[in-house]
DNA sequence: CAAGATTGAGTAGTCAATCTTC
DNA sequence: GAAGATTGACTACTCAATCTTG
């Protein structure tokens, strides 16, 4: 392993400060959204996609499209949620392998009175420090990467 | 509610950014990590750590703190990790509560063998892309919300 | 056989409680 | 009592296998 081309100090401060980054901000998001509202991050990011979809519902392979998780990850947390009383599962009319996610009263209750919070946490924690241009360079950054990412395969 | 200031399209999109691209990243630098070397994040983290360090071994509070891992994700992972034989934990002389890390030799050899492929994937997936400008800017915006953090307590 | 979805086993991380030494 | 560290119970994620319908 001799040919090992090594990251530079440059190449080093952004990439660990991006993992420390990422890391220190979700744990601190994590915390208080369990806190504050008994959900986890999943929970949350599950409910902000159904809730946002055209009419509160949303076919599950979309959902875990949207969220870029693996199917079995998104059983056992909808499964865990339909317990909980957050969401329900139905059965698809027009295909019948499928399924659909709705919220039950109880989860739309949750999302509204979890939000306003969480979206205060994720100024205070993250955006609040940032100026115009940092945030318009973060965006190109990310989606660089992203692009890049999906073009890879 | 009604007082909730939600995020802008422009806010929406740094943060959304920032979390999609670090999940995706993280996906892919996992499975290659656990297919090429047999190690999980979280093993290869503690061994880079271990392996930097002055002698080989470290004191685990210290590791604890550069990781910013909570003390028991720390105590379950290096009991894992000497379960299969890659770290041992000896106790300290100069204070009789406290432990070291030390590599074994297999630990050693493990991280030596893990590195290059995974500095190879972080280039891959992540620094390809970006420009000299975009790291640089990366890693302002890393430590200015990092600095923002440890200002808020 | 592929797509949509679920299940079970194994591994990991969190929280609260505990133990020992300072 | 605080610091360093461990433990146990619980919850969450991954991987491979499975089931059903297209």
């Amino acid at each position: 392993m001799a040919g090992t081309r090594w990251l530079s100090d440059r190449e080093q401060r952004a990439w660990r400060g991006f993992l420390t980054a990422y890391a220190r901000v979700e744990a601190r998001l994590r915390r208080s959204l369990q806190q504050n509202a008994g959900l986890s991050d999943a929970d949350y990011a599950v409910l902000v996609n159904v809730s946002e979809a055209p009419h509160g519902r949303l076919r599950i392979f979309q959902l875990g499209a949207a969220l870029d998780w693996e199917k079995s990850r998104l059983s056992h947390q909808l499964r865990r949620m339909e317990a909980r009383g957050l969401v329900t599962r139905e059965g698809c009319d027009t295909d019948r392998r499928g399924a659909e996610v709705v919220l039950t009263r109880a989860g739309r209750s949750a999302i509204r009175c979890a939000a306003p919070q969480h979206v205060e946490d994720v100024r205070r924690w993250f955006l609040a420090p940032l100026s115009r241009a940092q945030l318009d360079a973060l965006t190109d950054i990310t989606e660089t990467v992203l692009a890049h990412l999906d073009a890879q395969e």
